[in-house]
DNA sequence: ATACAACCTAAACCTAAGTTGAGGTCAAGG
DNA sequence: CCTTGACCTCAACTTAGGTTTAGGTTGTAT
């Protein structure tokens, strides 16, 4: 099955300029195009893009996510290349995830605190 | 105990100009100053600047912040404004976590799959 | 025929969140 | 004295990640 950059701009809840960009910065080099220039989505594509949105939602920058792109369309030599990253990236979101309850921790003091002096 | 801005820098792992910068967006209203002019941060500010990064650290854009603290100094007729936004971060952090949590398993098949590909 | 919807490009524009640089004040130490 | 370090302001600059605009093509429905 193959999917117009609008459909897939509504699968993923992004923009249709947001998948242009993406696409003018080189993250998507797997891409085909119709004959009238229209891009066009297969299924390899919408597995690529997970993973691909999968790291912009975790904070990796475009260019880093260009390097992982551009790693994976060379074949396998840079399986260990990727592999690093990934495992990097598992690192980060490891240590994003713990920061984020620290932080919904205090959040959740904040409105205890507010709670407790609205009664009074 | 009274603080400089270059240590509450250091403490914070906040750049000096990134304080100057909140300061001047309006984040710290109730920064003290020296007679020549350098800005005092006391234990309440602190404490006051540690639920401002909170808040920061959760994604939240630094004029939302702004309100809050903005709200935190009209006293108490705000307090229900100010619960409310915290409940609504609160559910905010909540999504987020889960979220990441979601990209983090993701990450993790890529990594299996990479190793799997690896040993091939 | 014509109008509309969905696609295209290239370039300009925008916003948030800072950083940098020039020029200045003050206190302490050698 | 004078230099060094830590602070100050204000304005200009930067960067990332887009969005917007203008102008154009194509396919389908009226």
């Amino acid at each position: 099955m193959n999917y117009t950059i609008g459909q897939v701009a509504k699968i993923n809840h992004l923009s249709i300029s947001q998948l242009r960009y993406y696409d003018n910065q080189g993250l998507f080099p797997f891409l085909k195009r119709t004959e009238k220039g229209d891009r066009v989505f297969d299924e390899d594509a919408l597995k690529f893009l997970e993973i691909i949105l999968c790291l912009k939602n975790t904070g990796m920058p475009i260019k880093d996510i260009k390097q992982f792109v551009d790693w994976s369309m060379t074949g396998e030599d840079t399986l260990p290349q990727r592999l690093e990253m990934m495992k990097q990236q598992e690192i980060k979101v490891l240590h994003q995830i713990r920061d984020t309850e620290e932080n919904l921790t205090k959040i959740q003091q904040k409105i205890a605190r507010l709670e407790r002096e609205m009664k009074k």
